[in-house]
DNA sequence: CTGTGTGCAAACTCTTTGCATAAGT
DNA sequence: ACTTATGCAAAGAGTTTGCACACAG
């Protein structure tokens, strides 16, 4: 994924493709698939050399998550992370690093799983297999 | 579910069975499955006449968690829900009223979950199914 | 030019902590 | 008495917001 491609990313998905957005763009999907927290990223730009706030990454990264580019996963109280892959998968939480992976299965399904109470519908799954070091 | 059973299971925990915990204990596992919020469990309280401070309950919900009396459920950003179920079961989540279900299937169960990665082994699952309001 | 985006700082929400007082054993 | 809990207020993390300036179309 080149510059190109994440400037008409941006246009497709109407936002105006500015110097942060096309930068952070470039971070966020030219390295494979992701998982980042606004902190993390931030400390990334700051490196690359990109002068960007905080507030605009937030504001970034929530822009890029209602646009669909991003899914936001929950996994503990305060942080979020932003996922760059936003196709139907799951995760492994590696609780003592606090790092975030996809798991690498197609084969992984969820069966048995009741009709939803009447009046909803089934948004999203999400399933997280939390992670600790084994004890050797 | 007494006041009884409640301080003995406190003593069991090894936590001194003071007036606020037997208090919010009671309220917390003598009303059923509950899947509340530090927030939620500070108004119903102060709303049944006892004077308890907001960090007492994020005490006192900790504490119970890390004895095995609660299960921390986190599912979007900020806040985070306490369940008083605490064996293996997942759950629903009403977006649209930030409501917190469990999800009432022991069919329900995951296949094809790969081997964990080296070093590590499994510590919980968790599954959230998130629910949109239906459109009529 | 016109309107949207950005930076900064301040505000906000949820949660934790420090210290003096109160309560449990 | 001795020790642990509690209340309060302040601190802390993560995130959002308001407003003036800067940039894209």
């Amino acid at each position: 994924m080149d510059r190109q491609s994440i400037e008409k990313k941006l246009r497709d998905a109407g936002m105006r493709p500015t110097r942060q957005r096309l930068s952070l763009g470039e971070l966020l999907f030219c390295h494979g698939d992701r998982h980042i927290t606004a902190d993390q990223l931030y400390v990334e730009a700051r490196r690359a050399g990109l002068a960007v706030s905080l507030a605009t990454i937030y504001n970034t990264l929530n822009q890029f998550t209602e646009a669909g580019l991003l899914r936001e996963v929950a996994v503990e109280g305060q942080k979020s992370y932003f996922d760059t892959n936003t196709s139907n998968h799951y995760h492994y939480y590696l609780q003592d690093e606090g790092k975030l992976m996809d798991i690498d299965s197609k084969e992984l399904s969820v069966s048995g799983l009741p009709k939803p109470p009447d009046g909803t519908k089934i948004g999203r799954i999400d399933i997280i297999v939390r992670l600790d070091k084994e004890a050797l």
